[in-house]
DNA sequence: AGCCTTTGACCAGCG
DNA sequence: TCGCTGGTCAAAGGC
């Protein structure tokens, strides 16, 4: 890894140029027929055009890469780095969940691409967490298969499907996954599998200090907790545009996002199969509904789904967003230093206050997602699989955790706020109390006892089975404000859109300065 | 009929 | 004080 600086430039528009999923992933993994090998050969090629794009895009501390040599030996850079990565992952989570699940996954060298990403992409300057694109932490969590993985082999997970050949005891590292159950894994397209580790472990996802809207320039990376996440799409991939999302909290102060800003919860489907879904990322305050950042992304997604990308009424609006709470436009706006248009949502649930801020790229793809507020009812019945019995799913905690707190501070929307005051400053001192326990909540939903606990343990990538259960970014600090974010989708209706967007990466960006928090989600429009 | 989106106008904060 | 910008309001229209 060059560096922050590096990782930043590549974060530019990312837009895969493989037109198959398998080939998407041949190129993560670094070759098709090598898969067993880390080291990149003849698929670097294809894994630099995937992830670094041109090579001029990797400018960043390469102009020679545009040399012919110096692109080899550029490329074996960012081979390297991703090796390495995928060495670490192997290492940590990544292995543990490959063991768990009986695969590997993939993983996106996301360093190499949020570098030219980066550069490429002003939008990006600060991502601090990467998911694989088209992976919204929601969709992550949403995802039948995707933590279900980790947590127990399960048909619904797909454990057992993704490899017929009994490949699940391919405990060790992907790598050395037989080609073939690669293939099949990616192939059969029913697989979707993440990681989240620490940063320790990994380097894909990591909170970096920064602005929001400053680009960030070289963060202590390393001082940040990562978390990497591979997904396997089910359909192939297209190499559709991707925007990116942004998720950020208003949050002016500092966070803690690493520990308790992220948790992953899972779920048991009536069934009592585990499908792992929930992934919330509070960034503070929480309410003590469960509304998580995460599911508040959902929203977003599901709004993207809904209008085809383009604003869907839906999704912010009159069907529960993914997050499970309705929201309401009320207004958009070009906002000045942003190419794409913001819009304004209300929580429409009487007496809360809570906002959030959305802009949208040309397709309808979030760009940006800002929360603030907290909100101070439960969720409205939700349509989701949460509902079926999922049960606390969502965690409320995301959402407590999240937007309430730092409304208060957050300066920009503290008037707003303010009207909401008392119901928000309740919930608020549950929250900060708690953090993310959905102590607050109101209802069950509200909280879930467990995702609290992670959350405020401050460790949500502890264990393997941590992450199964839930994993949550929240602040520490209470006071904070909070805005979290959440992209994901609906878990049911949702599932066709889920399937047709892939989650290429999703950026959190913890920002030192401003203190917001910004989750970059980008998707890939699967056919 | 109700709710939501759209969109122009208005308001407030800031330099 | 003026202009800019972001955020909100509210009427109109659509689903």
């Amino acid at each position: 890894m060059a560096g922050i600086d590096d990782n930043v430039a590549i974060i530019g528009d990312w837009v895969p140029p493989s037109p198959s999923p398998r080939a998407f992933f041949s190129a993560m993994l670094g070759d098709d027929s090598n898969s067993s090998t880390i080291t990149e050969p003849p698929g670097e090629n294809r894994t630099k055009g995937l992830f670094l794009g041109q090579p001029e895009q990797m400018t960043t501390g390469n102009a020679e890469t545009k040399d012919g040599a110096r692109t080899s030996g550029a490329q074996l850079t960012e081979l390297g780095s991703f090796s390495e990565q995928k060495s670490n992952s192997r290492g940590g989570l990544v292995e543990r969940m490959a063991a768990r699940a009986g695969f590997n996954a993939p993983r996106l060298n996301t360093e190499s691409i949020r570098s030219a990403e980066t550069s490429l992409n002003p939008e990006i300057r600060s991502p601090c967490l990467t998911i694989p694109s088209g992976l919204s932490p929601t969709t992550l969590l949403e995802s039948p298969v995707f933590l279900s993985n980790l947590a127990q082999p399960s048909p619904t997970t797909g454990k057992f499907s993704f490899f017929p050949n009994g490949s699940s005891k391919n405990s060790t590292a992907g790598s050395k996954l037989p080609d073939k159950s690669k293939e099949t894994f990616f192939e059969d397209i029913n697989s979707s599998s993440f990681a989240f580790k620490p940063m320790g472990e990994s380097g894909s996802l990591f909170f970096l200090g920064g602005t929001s809207k400053v680009a960030s320039a070289n963060f202590p990376q390393q001082s940040f907790p990562s978390i990497d996440v591979s997904v396997h799409s089910e359909n192939a991939l297209q190499s559709h545009d991707v925007a990116p999302t942004k998720v950020q909290s208003e949050s002016r102060n500092s966070l803690h996002f690493p520990a308790e800003f992220f948790k992953l919860t899972t779920e048991k489907d009536n069934g009592g199969n585990t499908v792992a879904d929930q992934r919330t990322f509070d960034t503070v305050g929480g309410n003590a509904e469960h509304s998580s950042p995460l599911d508040e992304q959902q929203d977003e997604e599901g709004d993207q789904r809904a209008s085809g990308d383009s604003m869907a009424a839906g999704g912010a609006g009159g069907t529960p967003s993914e997050d499970g709470y309705n929201w309401r436009k009320y207004g958009q706006k070009q906002v000045k230093g942003s190419e794409y248009p913001r819009s304004y949502y209300k929580c429409t649930h009487p007496n809360c206050s809570v906002k959030k801020k959305v802009e949208r790229s040309l397709e309808g793809h979030i760009t940006e997602i800002i929360y603030k507020g907290t909100h101070i009812h439960p969720k409205p019945l939700p349509n989701r699989r949460s509902a079926v019995g999922s049960l606390d799913t969502q965690l409320d905690i995301p959402e407590q955790v999240g937007p309430q707190i730092g409304s208060v501070n957050d300066s920009a929307w503290a008037g707003t706020q303010k009207g909401n005051a008392a119901g928000t400053s309740d919930w608020r001192r549950d929250n900060v109390e708690v953090t993310s326990s959905a102590s607050g909540g109101p209802g069950p939903e509200f909280g879930n006892p467990s995702s609290s606990v992670q959350a405020q343990s401050g460790t949500p990538f502890e264990s393997a089975d941590a992450i199964d259960a839930s994993s949550t970014f929240s602040n520490d600090e209470d006071d904070d404000r909070a805005t979290h974010g959440s992209v994901g989708y609906d878990g049911e209706g949702e599932e066709s859109e889920s399937k047709r967007r892939l989650p290429l990466h999703l950026f959190v960006f913890p920002c030192m300065t401003s203190h917001d928090i910004i989750i970059s989600t980008r998707f890939t429009d699967v056919v």
